[in-house]
DNA sequence: TATATACTGTACTGATTAGTACACTCAAAG
DNA sequence: CTTTGAGTGTACTAATCAGTACAGTATATA
């Protein structure tokens, strides 16, 4: 039986899925090292301080995943159509059509917040913000699509709420086939 | 220095605060004690069964809440777009203008979700299907109606996180007046 | 074959955890 | 005045907590 070698990414990978089942302070170094195969070695190896860099090291994680694959292609000012629809089609393959949760929203709303507030409200200030650009360039007027844009986050936030809530990951793919609509420009 | 005498409902609200602040995991005995004044005995006195018991009584008493100040106004057959209207104010009201979070939407994204489903799943249905029954009675026609009442629960949510996540409470207040305009028969 | 180092398992520590036990206080009822 | 019981403070336990120390293992380079 060969000894398993892992590397920081994929540990980073493994603990994110702990933090989204039981949230910070429910996940446990027993818990992690249970649930993601890596024993404390290993764990303490890769993060030397600790579940506290744990967490940083996945909430970053999953900022510089939405920043290469959304935010980047919002900006991109050739195309922001093109941007928004890739923008929608990414968020609904990463939150798996309503059966996973956002992170940052969770960690936001739940026990980590203040020692995490600066990655997520980066997080939520990156999204909002190109995305009201690239409705900007798609012909909104600036008040119009900084609303609209404040409304997508929401509805996509709020759904993820509501499809964990009822159980019913529907919510969250109607509320991106509404949210769509209200953008005309990429019908 | 007279002895501090506690009644059940007084400590579930000194309760609730904790675990809006710190979340369900988050919370230790020793938190709840020293940020609520009662001490070991008291809270065992209470709740029996521990921790657990603080936060299902906790979830019920904001489920009962709404309930009384929001549902039943909204199943008043007699008046549903006064019924809508006030749903709007007592929501503005409750959540502090942005600046409270939902508990039941913690913990749907937080620790404690399987453990407390059946609360919140109840609190979120008994919104969406009030809100819409009354969106019926206004003239929406039924799928309108359940469409904009899941609208409105998705929006109000997504508002408070990231009201939350940006420190900014103007976020839910915009949300609502945004919400409100969608439904033409309260304006 | 020798060396370096990235990664791992395990045994340990002191602090903190939820929960229990029980004696106590004090207001209300008799 | 006595009794009752709801509410309280505190000392305790056993389990679990995050974190440390360190020897061991396998792989890559020389």
């Amino acid at each position: 039986m060969p000894r398993e070698v892992a590397e920081r990414s994929d540990a980073i990978a493994a603990v994110a899925e702990v933090f989204r089942e039981h949230g910070y302070a429910g996940s446990s170094l027993a818990t992690i090292t249970q649930q993601t195969g890596l024993g404390k070695g290993s764990l303490y190896h890769f993060f030397p301080n600790g579940k506290q860099e744990m967490a940083e090291a996945v909430l970053e994680d999953v900022s510089r995943w939405f920043e290469e694959h959304v935010f980047t292609a919002l900006r991109d000012s050739g195309a922001p159509a093109r941007g928004i629809e890739h923008m929608f089609e990414a968020v609904e393959a990463y939150f798996q059509s309503g059966e996973r949760i956002c992170l940052l929203g969770a960690f936001a709303l739940g026990d980590g917040q203040e020692a995490f507030e600066g990655v997520i409200h980066r997080y939520f200030s990156a999204w909002t913000e190109s995305l009201a650009a690239a409705l900007l360039r798609t012909g909104f007027t600036p008040p119009k699509a900084t609303e609209t844009a404040e409304e997508v986050v929401v509805g996509i936030q709020g759904a993820l709420v509501l499809a964990r809530s009822r159980q019913d990951p529907q919510v969250f793919t109607r509320t991106l086939a509404r949210l769509r609509r209200r953008i005309p420009t990429i019908q």
